[in-house]
DNA sequence: GTTAGCATGTAAGGAGTTACATGATTTT
DNA sequence: AAAATCATGTAACTCCTTACATGCTAAC
């Protein structure tokens, strides 16, 4: 998950690991929280499978700052770990989901489509799941258990129209292919995007 | 996380691991998944360190059943888990705030209340940092990272507004004390609490 | 008789966290 | 000169997952 995070935020350019940090706080915010400990080791462990080098700024004083960046290998791998978007269930799924879709505008349509569809998919197990436990438990469980079951049904129903919307967003994006105004859809060949 | 949801669980009566996988599916269903190889070194540890003991039905066959049942100790450490509920930040503490909701009627009115209201604050600040991230970012992120932004805060003041209505109705409940209609609300002393 | 479900466990490993340790640079 | 923040890293530990290994019992 933190490999997949570190080598989407060096697809848009080089960084050091404290800026990588600060730049993941401030996009993924509250949810999923990284610390340098998981970090440091991050980055030592894709600068030794070559998915990152180091990069040593011309003649710029360089007070011990590394810097890195993607390596083709890096792309690749990037490419890997987003496709491996599964359908098996679980909480960890939902920080990938998210994850995920902060680097969306580095894949190829046909990439983010299917991982919206697997979420989908999820999450309408999940939802079905949380109905029949609802409709069979009803009697038996306390005001607590209830609320807490009706609580999930509602925000992954919730889940579902957002991810509702951003398929159909996502179908007219390629039915209409519009020239990136604002670079905000900006659609980016899965490998060669490179946006510096 | 796993120690609380089994001490809860062998609150309302004595079971065997393979039988609190299941009611642990059944009330936490989707969310928070146990597997076998966290919930039996969980119970052999719980088991070690006296917070349950190895019950033996009488005289029945027993084909091969460890079954277990909540010590004084285990009750004390039931107790001692759910207050531990603090205000750092992390997705970690969903989790944990579901958990101790399914096993709300195991606790004290103001232990229910305190554990409320920290997880007030938690999606308080949560919510106020989304919202400084959207306003200074707008501009610069694209449309999948504004999205998921916007979502995140959609879903975080709804589960303020779930929480508010659980502390509304624990201060009325505390109001009028209501003698245990069904008994939904059945308030249980902390540590005596033997549903059998 | 064989498939499905009941029942218990272990070993290896993944993915992080916390706490510690260090030092440079910038701001007040 | 002190405090804040920049910057990098390690060691120990926690907590869980996956895969394996085993055997019994009920249903079809």
């Amino acid at each position: 998950m933190i490999e997949m995070a570190v080598l989407g935020l060096l697809k848009e350019r080089a960084m050091h690991g404290y800026e990588l940090k600060k730049r993941l706080a401030d996009t993924l915010g509250p949810l999923f929280p990284v610390s340098y400990g998981a970090l440091y080791p991050a980055l030592k462990r894709l600068k030794a499978e070559g998915a990152v080098e180091e990069v040593f700024p011309k003649a710029e004083v360089r007070r011990r700052k590394n810097v890195y960046r993607l390596t083709a290998e890096g792309q690749r791998r990037f490419d890997r770990l987003v496709e491996s978007f599964g359908e098996r269930e679980g909480v960890s799924d939902d920080n990938g989901f998210r994850v995920r879709l902060a680097f969306f505008r580095y894949m190829k349509p046909e990439t983010r489509l299917g991982v919206l569809e697997r979420r989908r998919t999820v999450l309408t197990e999940r939802l079905a799941e949380l109905k029949d436990r609802l409709s069979s438990y009803r009697e038996r469980v306390d005001a607590y258990t209830l609320s807490l079951m009706r609580h999930g049904m509602d925000a992954t129903e919730r889940d579902i129209d957002w991810v509702d919307d951003l398929i159909r967003a996502e179908r007219r994006a390629a039915r209409k292919p519009r020239r990136s105004r604002k670079g905000a859809m900006a659609s980016a060949s899965s490998t060669g995007g490179d946006a510096s």
